[in-house]
DNA sequence: CCAATAACAGACTGTCAAGTCCATTATTTA
DNA sequence: TAAATAATGGACTTGACAGTCTGTTATTGG
């Protein structure tokens, strides 16, 4: 059971931030000492949250990143969407173009509910749960 | 949520034997044929799956794949632990060494969760209940 | 015993995600 | 307005997984 690096990444950051205090904006820089993110990588990975509307950026002195809206709003999903990760339960594991409930292959009933598992789990947990958690959270090791 | 392509041709083999007459040798190439699985990988992934002890094989005219012990003790975790995917619930979305209860990182209890049932799943399901259901299932598709 | 069959073995190649690097643009402060 | 700061953009490199190819070994039937 794995993501993809970039798609780990990306709820890293995106925890990290969720922490912090809100409003203020952090760099980049900042982001990948907590984060242990390659630093270029983690600019590209940055620039996808931007685009896909969870982060706002300012460029220059004080300039940083900043969470586009209410942690309560920003969903798993939407996180692992941005960075083109699939939460979709539409994919089968046979390959088939029409594998349905109707039409099922045979891991059809399996797979999907595996899949159904993952996806409702990406659509129910927001940031602000992260961050209600957080306090509980002993020190991160270096 | 997605297997590695191999992960994924691993369970397709396997369930495409389970279905078939027990005991009868499969070719290779008829495999290929059932599962769209490209014949030379195919040969690889079958060998890993041979050496993992879940099948047996045979060489020469008349010969070659027959499951090596009854579908009910077949599980899913095995036929991924056989392509070396880890099914097991212990990698930190963080990266940290020491991720666990006591010291939890940030996503720590959000991803036990999607972790333990993708294990749990693995560990339940055997080719078993995949022939059981088999019978429902309609035509594959070319 | 020879020819056909079928798995075994592993070197080689292709592809794409991951990671690196460097130049550019925008903003702030002195 | 110059210098420093920080994000942006994209070309380039690397590495691991996926896929290909060519041959070898074992078994069976005629």
């Amino acid at each position: 059971m794995k993501l993809t690096q970039t798609a780990e990444y990306a709820l890293r950051v995106m925890a990290i931030i969720a922490s912090l205090e809100p409003g203020k904006p952090v760099r980049a820089m900042d982001l990948t000492d907590k984060t242990g993110i390659p630093p270029h990588y983690l600019s590209k990975i940055m620039r996808r949250l931007v685009a896909a509307g969870l982060l706002k950026s300012q460029k220059g002195r004080g300039g940083g990143f900043v969470l586009a809206r209410p942690l309560s709003e920003i969903f798993f999903s939407d996180i692992l969407k941005a960075v083109n990760y699939n939460t979709e339960a539409a994919v089968c594991v046979f390959g088939w173009e029409e594998c349905s409930e109707e039409n099922p292959c045979p891991l059809h009933f399996f797979w999907r509910d595996v899949k159904n598992y993952f996806s409702q789990w990406a659509e129910k947990h927001t940031l602000k749960e992260v961050k209600e958690v957080l306090p509980e959270v002993g020190n991160p090791q270096v």
